[in-house]
DNA sequence: TCATAAACATGATAAATATCATTAAATTTT
DNA sequence: AAAATTTAATGATATTTATCATGTTTATGA
């Protein structure tokens, strides 16, 4: 069973400011577990008994809609921690988190993270620092749906899983997504994302190899997001 | 000067779990102001020193877009508090907060606030109890705004007014906002909302008095907000 | 590896929404 | 109270986006 105190994955959440012991204690609680593509890690409605580290594997954030539409809200990848906002409020999970390629994750328990929360005030800090950037990022996600044009949304869109996924060997956005997956992001039919796409590589602005996507053109994709 | 102990307000937020003598201290730091209608209590990009408390008054939560346009994220009123997102993140402000009536506030520095994080974790607890439930509620509007019609999201939009602001002693939504603001909170344009509000009058759904919105059959308004 | 299903693509059309133009009503200012 | 300004309302039209239909390509599994 590996140990957190050696865990580079801790490096860059807000498990860094975990002492030596609290981590110690985690290594001894914790589980983990093996998400396999396409599964969920949480689930909608669901109460959720702890944290999850995401070690490795990417997945997506979604909802259901009333109107029984899924939107992606957000996506994640390794080094990043899950379910620090339901514990927090002490709500159900408010998201499904579905697993876009097998994960490694490890889950700690509630009791061990309450309980840190309430010696380390550092930790607690900087898990509210996560939870109020997120909804400081949700909140201007809110705006560029309301106010943009689907075709600005899809660029914002291209130029963010950049920023996530990052490239691979041959400069595409390291991440595959279906143009379903693409659509539901935009919030928008999946014909139109199809079109829309076609579009940008016929203007050059980017490249599709497969189904991996190469932005050729950053700067025009920019000023399509800001609505140029 | 007004005592934060003998302050009803408190019993309605985060503040609620703050010893007597907490309170003191926030008493003695604290400053009164009132906000004229149309004035901004916070302006998105500032640096924020410190935790307003509404005591009396209604505002608007906006953002500027890139491609100029306002959305109205959330409204608020007497009773909350603003800032803590800010304040916990230790980044800018989000958001313009302005006064869509006089708004008498008080603000409580920023110091205080910190040094009462690391004494009291309940009202720790607290606020990130706040912050979380508001990223829920922020990724439902995501989802509402990007996969909802305009008609689904006004209907949307006049249920959860009502929740906030109540009802005045006609029985119609306690809240003046003009067609533009309405228009903003849901993401489309002035004309469009006003043609929607027009529908929604002539298929006898809500009631147009003056600028005041009285709901007249809740449940028809429920299901055109899922799409029936 | 062939069969089957899923994903992708594109045209035609319909529906939703934005924009422009104009008038009316309400509000504010003088 | 009249003038000026803002807000509201509505028609005509253009644009955007969704839906339906159909064919193609790609992935998946017996």
């Amino acid at each position: 069973m590996s140990n957190c105190n050696q865990c580079i994955i801790k490096r860059f959440n807000a498990l860094k400011t975990l002492t030596h012991d609290e981590l110690e204690m985690f290594s001894e609680h914790k589980t983990s577990l093996l998400i396999k593509k396409g599964e969920n890690l949480m689930t909608e409605g669901n109460a959720i008994n702890g944290l999850y580290c995401i070690r490795e594997g990417k997945c997506k954030m979604t909802k259901l809609n009333t109107n029984g539409k899924e939107q992606i809200i957000k996506f994640i990848k390794g080094g990043d921690i899950l379910g620090q906002r339901s514990i927090l409020s002490d709500e159900p999970v408010g998201l499904n988190v579905t697993a876009l390629e097998d994960m490694y994750v490890c889950f700690i328990p509630k009791g061990d993270i309450l309980d840190t929360i309430k010696e380390n005030s550092q930790f607690s800090l900087n898990l509210m620092k996560n939870v109020s950037h997120q909804l400081n990022e949700a909140n201007t996600l809110i705006s560029q749906m309301a106010q943009k044009p689907v075709k600005d949304r899809l660029a914002e869109t291209l130029l963010s899983l950049e920023v996530i996924f990052g490239l691979d060997s041959e400069g595409c956005i390291d991440v595959i997504l279906t143009r379903e997956e693409i659509a539901n992001t935009i919030g928008t039919a999946t014909e139109s994302a199809i079109r829309l796409l076609s579009n940008l590589k016929k203007d050059n602005v980017i490249d599709l190899i497969g189904k991996k996507i190469k932005i050729t053109n950053k700067s025009a994709l920019k000023n399509l997001s800001e609505g140029y």
